[in-house]
DNA sequence: AAATATTTTTAGACAAACCTAAATTATTTT
DNA sequence: AAAATAATTTAGGTTTGTCTAAAAATATTT
């Protein structure tokens, strides 16, 4: 594997988040992730391209080819390595690490990789519960969770949902939901165990218990 | 302390190390020192002037400022607890640790960098047997050794005599050898334990083991 | 003290990664 | 199917850090 610019590797490791979403990511998207703008996007997704990391199509968006799907669980596991060195050996809280393993990501040493995975045992999740890719860049799935378990404010993407009946399916693709839709809790009401969930920047919508029963998400970085 | 880029670090981390030996520095050590070219060098001389981490006149070499050497300081100190971690905690060996570092050190988190400290153990030096200042840029004179112990092959400087009689100050004297030599032992022969060693561009000398038992070296850069 | 050699700086260029503003393409509305 | 809107790309510019080649300053010889 070749070495990468720090900002090739962010643009790369965003796509492949971005990517569980959606099946491919669109500039914009991609641009709010970096904090960029849509014109450095399209800078980079040309470079990208000629580098086999990506395939993409002007105006058509763009996706990780099998070498950027690699080289994204590469840095991943990179940056989780270092997230739980970070929570696990120096003590750092929780929300502290992921900025400072967001810089310790790019030194790109195999050996520096593979030598700390081991100081470390092996660990398989880091401290926010996501899945660390092993030396082969395998991962597991992270853990489906019922939409009713998932904790307020924590964004997840629906993997899963039990039920198929049409009637089930209509419902949920007028509440605009599906397999890959980012969305987030925002209230939960005792009385009747609905929820109140926001997707993206839309509005607010409510969602019945028995639906939320049938849906399951898992966890965003 | 300001943020300073990969390159201004190791422009100033160059230039501490090489006003050891002189007093200021000049563009062509410089530009042989970090594998640039002097050009370059003068562009940056004339940033680091403005950011006033360096003194600088045009055709008068350079040194650094009291902010300067704090950096220096700082970034030194980065990269010997990282080198400190890849050989205790991770086993790396003596000779690896020294470029995988070179990357480390420019992660410039204050916080890593204290509690990687205290999850050593405050080291007070690295592998190569070199003082790592503490958090406030305070270093201890580097560690002596005895010449019979320092390794081949390796350069080091001298720092002091044990034995100070005059029959012996008329051998070193003869021999060229004072406090700040530089020298590097070449061979060891294990009959006598003599050692042949080389003062700069000089050839070759031989010193008997009576006589490297008194001679206390530190290791250079 | 000139002449010569060496060192250093300047001038001008280039690649990476970003930006703004304008042009183009795609999508949605009417 | 036009028109209006939104998304994307292009054109052209900036900053950082590098380079080569030429000019200028300093140091060394003669
Ligand atoms: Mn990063
Ligand atoms: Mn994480
Ligand atoms: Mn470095
Ligand atoms: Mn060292």
């Amino acid at each position: 594997m070749l070495n990468y610019s720090t900002s090739e590797e962010n643009y790369i490791k965003a796509i492949f988040h971005l990517q569980h979403a959606d099946g491919t990511v669109t500039t914009n998207e991609l641009a709010g992730e970096l904090r960029t703008k849509p014109a450095s996007v399209t800078d980079m997704m040309k470079k990208l391209k000629i580098k086999k990391l990506v395939h993409y199509e002007a105006y058509h968006g763009f996706r990780l080819s099998n070498e950027g799907k690699k080289l994204a669980l590469l840095i991943i596991r990179r940056h989780r390595l270092w997230e739980f060195f970070l929570a696990e050996k120096l003590r750092f809280s929780w929300e502290e690490v992921h900025a400072v393993a967001e810089d310790l990501e790019h030194v790109s040493s195999k050996k520096l990789i593979d030598k700390l995975d081991e100081f470390l045992g092996f660990p398989r999740f880091d401290p926010h519960g996501d899945p660390i890719p092993d030396s082969h860049g395998r991962i597991e799935a992270s853990k489906q969770v019922c939409l009713q378990d998932l904790p307020l404010n924590k964004t997840a993407t629906v993997g899963h949902v039990s039920d198929q009946s049409p009637a089930m399916l209509e419902l949920l693709s007028h509440k605009k939901i599906g397999i890959g839709t980012k969305l987030e809790v925002k209230r939960k009401f005792g009385f009747d165990n609905s929820l109140e969930i926001k997707i993206r920047q839309q509005a607010p919508i409510n969602i019945s218990e028995q639906l939320s029963k049938n849906i399951f998400v898992k966890y965003d970085e």
